[in-house]
RNA sequence: GGGCGGUUAGCUCAGUUGGUUAGAGCGCCACGUUGACAUCGUGGAGGUCACAAGUUCGAGUCUUGUACCGCCCA
């Protein structure tokens, strides 16, 4: 025995994630491995490319869930990726301050302490939210380690930030001296239990079985002599008739043409109202007329403004029936203070009592209710503050249309260009007090109205007293500052040179309105560049039942539960591998076991390979592979150098291109890339199925020999293990990270890291890749006679083999020990194979396995199998040579089509006449 | 009501400009521990690509329609 072989080293058994992830992280942490320097970046004057991924900042309140976790995971595979193909590679961490859903958790901490927010009021009430964030606020990010996150925590982001919260006052003051940011009273989506307006996207529909309420409203007569005459107005929403304030007909309705400039007398207000003609009105909805409440339905107010009509608000903030603006005398004393849905049950009885109820019909409709909380929205007329979007999304329409920014998965483009289209003004009032306050201050002496991005004190035109506006701002317009308030601005900063635009951004399709879309258009509008070129959306985690995993359902998988069973790197392996473009990522919450069996698998596999292999390859170093002869190297070897290179290639394919060439997709690459569960699978199939199945197997006896042949086989199997690891390592960092670290490769340092290591660039070949595939071929061929004979796979075997051709015979010839070894079969070549009863198999080139099986072999049994794969080859055939006698085929298709189909027919019918003939040799038929 | 998407193996999904006998993982069946790995190995079964019509030499892939499911918007 050589001496090496007393320098095999310790490798546990199994890879214990629970005692190193953590020291690992820790390792990469240390090294500075995710730092990024902007002096690095091209934009600086330095050497490399930078890659750029601002992260989806959770809300500071959350902790961690399966969408995190796939959010995530997508992230880093993407930086991992790019900061191993030797980009600056910066990904930025944060957290969003999320103003309803904080002051949401605040609220109801004080709730269980018998309290509301206006009991403690509001500096109490920020500093104790302010000091619960500085607590809990940190939890997500420390938990994103857990999975691997490589992000940049020296630039870990927060919106309420002092430095993000200058950038957010910078830019309302910039949009609102451009005239991009109005105050106006509008109908707005209210929600009566955060008591705050929500935008447009806040507001989310939701279908619904409801009711349509035909209600009558008498029309006062024209004179004492006129019949008693009504009309019928329909309704889901009979409680707002008390903010009524005319009926409407189509102009064009017959039916109604003489009672326009009439009037009716509103029951239970018992006020007078007119009736209008307005185009809103459908005459084939309902009855046709349509009750007007401005102040309570978005349509209706533009009916009221184009005829002048009253707004009374007759609801109070919380959803209650009470006289607001212009509503005197509408409130009947019995409902004030009655709940809305109250008030509907109340006001439909007491029409029934008064004969106004003509009928009441089912209906299915959608609804809006609160994004946050569910609660069904109240439409409410109020002043709030704008943003203008026109001019703000016709830069992010072209850069779409244009291919300066790309939507992945494709379908998601025509999503985000209809919406674009059609968008309407943002309200940006939140009616909170967590978040930024709007910067804008009123003078009540001389009515100036003042934005302005430091705090203002006095007024600026009469010296009086200013106030504040109360509100705060839609938390959307602070993250839609976010990749470039994140890198320093409005400073001209050392990282928003190096680093903006940035690259890719990873979400859910959920916020593409909410948050990526403002991103887009605020990169136009502050920064006069889109802020990144590819948008990644990914799908949503749901259970079995296709329900979206949620804390509240109960259907939830806890991530950290996961890293804690199986390791980071299975989470990572399985969310990886399954993600189609797009899809929806389905797990069983409950049965992890097997639903993250992928990972788990895979990851095992992994250190068995790397065990097996540093155990065998031992401690002392191996050279590279560009110091071994060529000459020297097997079939085995070749091939899996050739296998090896297929795989980066295919990696690369899956993965890229990293950006556009210039600038601007071109349109053939412009829904490339980002095939992650494709990456994952050329990787694991060559680790696993090539790799581990086939070379590791073939190279056995020569790395446990000795001599030079072993120094060949050391240095081909950790070259293809070194590079196995590469490509991995942005799937499964932790478990490469830890196999890499023990390869004895020569003149690593010892401080190197697989983190920051070179991705596998593939080599020009030198020698015959193929030649392997016929002893693959071979091997297959024997196991499968093996299992169709039931002969056990301990039980060696002889066989004959009579090479197909020259070549085939050096190759069998070099290799037959190969094949004893993985086929437990010796081979013995020939000229020509007896005709004696006996198990065969012939290889696609011609070549001829027989295998004896003296007393095992069933005559007739393997007569009808060589018959029905006759049988077969002949049905094939048929098609084939048919499609070949199709002139239409032969002048039509493309010359290599046809030329593949000549080359298949050649084949198949050699090795069809080669069965038949052996059918008649065994069988004499 | 408008728009978009999906329907491929028991399950979750791939399938690039139309071109071999449509793939992977999990699950299933049979056999198997010769020590890298039973979280494994070897072999195998399983699909008229939702349905109908059309274009084409050729359709899972393109066109139209139908059914069911889902998403976005009003």
């Amino acid at each position: 025995m050589s001496s090496e072989s007393s320098e095999r080293p310790e490798i546990p058994a199994q890879f214990d994630h629970r005692a190193v992830e953590k020291s690992l992280y820790e390792l990469w942490e240390s090294a500075g491995a995710f730092r990024a320097a902007p002096e690095r970046s091209v934009r600086s004057g330095g050497t490399h490319a930078p890659y750029v991924i601002v992260i989806p900042p959770p809300n500071v309140t959350a902790v961690l869930h399966m969408g995190h976790g796939l959010n995530n995971t997508v992230q880093d595979v993407a930086m991992r990726w790019r900061r191993m193909c030797g980009d600056e590679a910066l990904w930025v961490p944060g957290t969003d301050h999320a103003g309803i859903a904080t002051q949401n958790v605040i609220e109801k901490q004080l709730a269980k302490e018998g309290k509301t927010r206006f009991d403690v009021g509001r500096d109490a009430f920020v500093s104790r939210t302010t000091a619960f964030v500085e607590e809990t606020g940190g939890t997500i990010l420390q938990q994103l380690r857990a999975i691997g996150a490589s992000a940049d925590w020296t630039r870990t982001a927060y919106t309420l930030s002092p430095a993000l919260s200058r950038a957010v006052r910078e830019a309302f003051v910039r949009l609102y001296e451009k005239g991009l940011i109005y105050r106006g009273y509008r109908v707005i989506h209210w929600c009566p239990r955060c008591l705050t307006s929500l935008s447009d996207e806040e507001a989310e529909h939701h279908e619904s079985d409801g009711k349509l309420y035909h209600i009558s409203y008498p029309i006062t007569p024209a004179n004492s002599s006129d019949e008693p005459r009504t009309i019928t107005v329909a309704t889901t929403r009979p409680e707002t008739m008390l903010g009524d304030v005319a009926v409407a007909v189509n102009p064009g309705d017959e039916r109604y043409a003489d009672l326009i400039g009439r009037t009716v007398r509103l029951p239970i207000a018992e006020v007078e109202i007119p009736i209008v003609a307005d185009e809103y009105t459908d005459p084939t909805f309902g009855s046709g007329a349509v009750k007007i409440t401005p102040a309570h339905d978005a349509n209706d107010f533009e009916v009221g403004q184009r005829h002048n009509l009253p707004m009374p608000v007759i609801m109070s903030p919380n959803g209650e029936m009470r006289e607001g603006t212009d509503a005197a005398g509408r409130v009947p004393a019995d409902l004030v203070g009655v709940d809305r849905m109250e008030a509907r049950t109340t006001i439909v009885a007491q029409l029934q009592a008064l004969g106004r109820l003509v009928k009441i019909e089912n209906h299915h409709h959608s609804i809006r209710q609160c994004y946050r909380c569910d609660t069904v929205v109240e439409p409410r007329l109020s002043e709030q503050w704008f943003v203008k979007m026109k001019p703000l999304a016709e830069p992010a329409l072209k850069a779409v249309r244009e291919r300066t920014i790309r939507v992945l998965p494709e379908r998601w483009e025509a999503v985000y260009i209809n919406w674009l289209e059609g968008i309407r003004d943002w309200n940006i009032s939140r009616q909170l007090w967590w978040g930024h306050r709007i910067p804008v201050w009123y003078c009540d002496g001389c009515g100036k109205v003042t934005a302005s991005r430091t705090d203002v004190t006095t007024c600026p035109a009469c010296s009086g007293p200013v106030r504040q506006d109360e509100d705060v701002l839609d938390t959307w317009f602070s993250s839609g500052l976010w990749p470039f308030s994140t890198l320093g601005w409005p400073d001209d900063s050392a990282d928003l040179k190096a680093f903006y635009p940035t690259d890719l951004l990873v979400t859910a399709p959920e916020i593409l309105f909410f948050w990526v879309a403002r991103m887009i258009m605020n990169g136009f509008a502050f920064m006069g560049e889109a802020p990144f070129h590819t948008v990644y959306l990914h799908g949503t985690v749901r259970d079995t039942n296709h329900v979206k995993m949620s804390k509240s359902l109960g259907n939830g998988i806890d991530p950290l539960d996961v890293v804690e069973q199986f390791g980071a790197d299975a989470l990572r392996y399985t969310v990886i591998a399954g993600m189609g473009l797009g899809a929806d990522t389905i797990l069983d919450p409950k049965d992890l076991d097997r639903s993250f069996a992928p990972g788990r698998n895979f990851v095992t596999k992994l250190w068995n390979i790397g065990r097996f292999l540093l155990t065998n390859v031992g401690t002392a170093t191996v050279k590279p592979l560009e110091e071994i002869d060529p000459a020297r190297l097997t079939a085995s070897d070749w091939w899996i150098l050739g296998r090896l290179n297929a795989a980066v290639a295919a990696c690369n394919a899956a993965l890229g291109p990293a950006r556009p060439d210039h600038q601007v997709w071109r349109e053939e690459q412009k829904f490339s890339g980002l095939r992650l569960n494709e990456y994952t699978e050329a990787a694991r199939g060559f680790a696993w199925s090539e790799l581990a199945d086939w070379y590791l197997e073939a190279v056995k006896s020569r790395v446990a020999g000795g001599g030079d042949d072993r120094e060949v086989a050391r240095a081909v199997l950790v070259h293809a293990f070194d590079q196995a690891l590469r490509l991995l390592h942005p799937i499964v960092p932790f478990v490469t990270e830890d196999l890499w670290q023990r390869l004895p490769v020569a003149g690593k340092m010892p401080s190197a890291l697989l983190a920051t290591s070179p991705w596998p660039i593939g080599a020009p070949l030198g020698g015959d890749a193929a030649a392997f595939e016929l002893v693959r071929e071979a091997i297959g061929g024997i196991r499968q006679l093996r299992a169709e004979y039931n002969v056990p796979p301990g039980k060696p075997l002889a066989g004959v083999v009579k090479p197909g051709s020259a070549h085939a015979r050096t190759v069998l010839a070099a290799e037959g020990g190969t094949i004893e070894r993985m086929a437990r079969c010796a081979v013995t070549l020939v000229e020509n194979t007896p005709d004696e009863a006996a198990a065969h198999i012939v290889l696609s080139d011609g070549t001829e396995i027989m295998l004896p099986l003296a007393g095992m072999v069933d005559v007739e049994k393997e007569c009808a199998r060589l018959k029905s794969e006759v049988e077969n080859l002949d049905k094939q055939l048929t098609g084939l040579r048919a499609r070949l006698a199709n002139e239409n085929f032969v002048a039509r298709a493309k010359p290599e089509v046809v030329q593949a189909e000549r080359a298949k027919e050649q084949e198949w019918s050699a090795r069809r006449d080669q069965l038949a003939a052996k059918v008649i040799a065994l069988c004499g038929a």
